[in-house]
DNA sequence: GAGCACTGC
């Protein structure tokens, strides 16, 4: 091994921030019990003082800062911070903790975690709110755990959050859009709530520009006379990770295919190295099949070496029951070795993995706001990203991490953060969270990190043609403000909106559920040929979005049944959350003062509210084309339809499609037949040519 | 006849 590798002179847990402002906190993990704690080296270094974590954190609530970074690796310790708040009565009067983690299943699991270390019922004083589940007892829960979106939701009723105290966000370093909507948010919050702390817990890395963002130095010019005002220079905690010391090895020499030095680099750490788990990072399926086949070939040529090895697939795309293989204990006297997507990076946490092989890619969304296309790319990750995987291997014993590239590239190459998901994806969700939270001006809007101002303008633009902004680019009366409330990509929700008009609310509501799914399909490589059987069973001369309505009508009528959807191809997880999805939407539109209505077997009408919505994704076949080539009428873009399509090789003159995936080609999901008079009538301003300056009310 | 990193309301 000695061969190809170098050990690397990173630290895979940066420890101290340096602050040069002053007013900064560092807590060691190691700080005494009770009191004050010191820790020398720090004190040294920093020439300040080492506060326990509990006494540090409630001295900065009580006395000095509006708002705290909370910089830590890993520490786990954040599910504390909750806990020290109510003790010291931020939760009275009726005021709530709210505290935001970006999946579903991490506030599912802090809160129970929560919960119990204070020995308390979940869902008395401490509860939690996600989509579908809310599991809080109103007048009774004082802490209060939720995914960052909801937490937008309810600014909609409650754009100041005027219920909450204190609201703690966790992992804003991940740089999700809604974190970055959120702290966006409360940033302006807090100038009409001086009262309301915030507390934003971060890797460490992202910390400082944390900190720059909620440094409002404006107001804290303004308010430097006034002693009693709250100090608007936010505090840095630096926490020391738990985490055991993973020691980092580089390649001497670049590589030329990750692939096969992952393969290599796992057999080599089964010949050379003592007992433990082996996660490899890789980019998609295609690799992660590749590299799982190779290992098992390479077990076969040489059983004294390889034989012993468990080797697993891990990416979203499997089946419940093939995931669950991967927690599943590993057998005596083998060990395992885990090939994964980015999943496992923050999603998924594994046991026993001692050895991480990092690849260094990870397939990126990219926007092109000029296309209007995202594209799904392998590209370099971060050193954020590259050091939460070396984490991964230090979770119950010190491990070892191999990556897969010299060191001086992950020095002088590797960027340091991730760029936000904001900067590399179509707005036209945010935008119109925005404008409905009476954000006006889009563009000067203060985040984290602005998007690129052709975002902006594209989403706006996509806003007005749907008829959800008018030509002052405020909200339109009632169809924007309806958009804006349902929780669906706009222009799934403008075309539930116009299903009220041609009279099938019943059936577009299933359609918009499936279409906010990946797929209601399951993987079926190897079984290609009985896969497209049953595929035909539920086919529909329409379209893909009727074919869906026919294996909806399918489940309901098995009774919604697991052995069904086994037999049918279809994902048995994703049909229960079109379900859930379905009846929300029909809550919905009952608010709304819609009632649900059945088209029956006219199609044309629900066909017609489908491309309300969708109009600007129409095309047309290319005449003379043999390869089945389209033309999109926006862009005169070549895209082909997916042979995933019931109208694959069927072409119909004219279609509209749900959505793009860019590989060698753009192939266009979800696509169904149409009649090109109907374009007009959706949208005679989009195909006449008629739009208004855009660019001028903003 | 080809392919889908990962979340979320």
């Amino acid at each position: 091994m000695s061969k190809f590798w170098k050990p690397g002179t990173e630290r895979p847990r940066s420890s101290l921030i340096d602050d040069e402002e002053g007013g900064v906190l560092f807590v060691s993990a190691s700080a005494s019990s009770s009191g004050f704690g010191y820790s020398t080296l720090e004190r040294q270094r920093q020439r300040l003082p080492v506060f326990k974590y509990r006494t540090a954190i409630l001295y900065l609530v009580e006395n000095h800062a509006t708002t705290i970074i909370v910089g830590e690796t890993g520490s786990g310790k954040t599910t504390q911070i909750p806990q020290f708040l109510k003790e010291a009565g931020w939760a009275e009067g009726g005021r709530i903790i709210a505290c935001t983690q970006p999946r579903r299943l991490a506030v599912q699991s802090v809160s129970a975690r929560v919960a119990e270390e204070m020995g308390v019922k979940l869902g008395e004083e401490v509860g939690y709110t996600i989509r579908f589940e809310d599991v809080t007892n109103p007048g009774v829960t004082m802490i209060k755990f939720l995914t960052d979106g909801v937490l937008l939701r309810e600014m909609m009723d409650d754009p100041l959050l005027t219920k909450y105290s204190v609201i703690m966000v966790d992992e804003a370093h991940e740089r999700s859009i809604s974190t970055d909507i959120l702290l966006g948010l409360l940033k302006k919050i807090q100038r009409r709530r001086p009262e309301l702390r915030l507390i934003i817990s971060s890797a460490t890395i992202e910390a400082r520009s944390m900190s720059n963002f909620f440094h409002d130095r404006k107001r804290n010019q303004g308010d430097a006379a006034n002693d009693s005002a709250p100090n608007t220079v936010p505090a840095i905690l630096s926490v020391e990770g738990k985490g055991f010391t993973v020691e980092i090895y580089y390649l001497e020499e670049p590589c030329s295919s990750y692939l096969q030095a992952a393969v290599d680099t796992v057999l080599s750490i089964h010949d050379k190295e003592p007992v433990g788990d082996i996660l490899v990072f890789l980019t998609g399926q295609d690799d992660i099949d590749a590299a799982v086949q190779l290992i098992n070939e390479n077990a076969q040529d040489h059983r004294s070496h390889s034989s012993g090895l468990l080797v697993l697939p891990l990416y979203s795309g499997l089946s419940r029951s093939d995931q669950d293989l991967i927690f599943a204990p590993t057998p005596k006297g083998k060990r395992k070795v885990v090939i994964s997507t980015n999943i496992a990076e923050t999603s998924l946490t594994l046991d026993g993995v001692v050895y991480v092989v990092d690849s260094g890619f990870s397939k990126q969304r990219f926007y092109n706001p000029i296309t209007d296309i995202e594209n799904l790319v392998v590209a370099p990750i971060s050193k954020a990203s590259a050091r939460q995987r070396a984490g991964r291997a230090g979770r119950v014993r010190p491990g070892k991490c191999f990556r897969l590239y010299t060191e001086e590239y992950f020095m002088k190459e590797m960027s340091a953060e991730a760029i936000p998901e904001m900067q590399r994806s179509n707005l036209v969700g945010s935008v119109i969270q925005l404008k409905s939270l009476g954000i006006d001006n889009i563009l000067g809007f203060d985040w984290p990190a602005s998007p690129p101002p052709e975002s902006m303008v594209r989403a706006l633009e996509v806003l007005y043609s749907l008829g959800v902004l008018d030509e002052d680019a405020k909200l339109t009366s009632p169809t924007g403000f309806q958009v804006a409330e349902i929780p669906l990509d706009p222009m799934i929700s403008k075309m539930i909106l116009s299903a009220n008009t041609y009279e099938c609310t019943e059936e577009i509501i299933i359609i918009a559920a499936v279409l906010s799914m990946q797929s209601i399909w399951v993987s079926a490589r190897g079984v290609q040929k009985e896969f497209d059987e049953a595929k035909l069973r539920f086919a529909a001369a329409e379209g893909d979005h009727v074919t869906y309505l026919n294996v909806y009508k399918g489940f309901i009528q098995s009774g919604k049944s697991s052995q069904w959807c086994y037999k049918n191809y279809i994902n048995y997880h994703a049909m229960k959350k079109v379900v859930d999805i379905r009846e929300q939407l029909s809550k919905l539109l009952k608010r709304f003062g819609m009632s649900l209505k059945s088209c029956e077997r006219d199609t044309q009408k629900l066909r017609k509210a489908i491309v309300a919505g969708f109009f600007a994704n129409s095309c047309h076949l290319e005449a003379y084309s043999q390869n089945g080539m389209y033309k999109t009428i926006r862009h005169s873009q070549e895209v082909f339809i997916h042979p995933s399509s019931v109208l694959f090789r069927v072409n119909p003159k004219w279609v509209i499609y749900h959505s793009l995936v860019s590989t060698d080609k753009h192939y266009m999901r979800n696509v169904m037949a149409i009649d090109p008079d109907w374009l007009i009538e959706a949208a005679p301003h989009f195909y006449q040519h008629k739009r208004p300056n855009l660019s001028a009310p903003f």
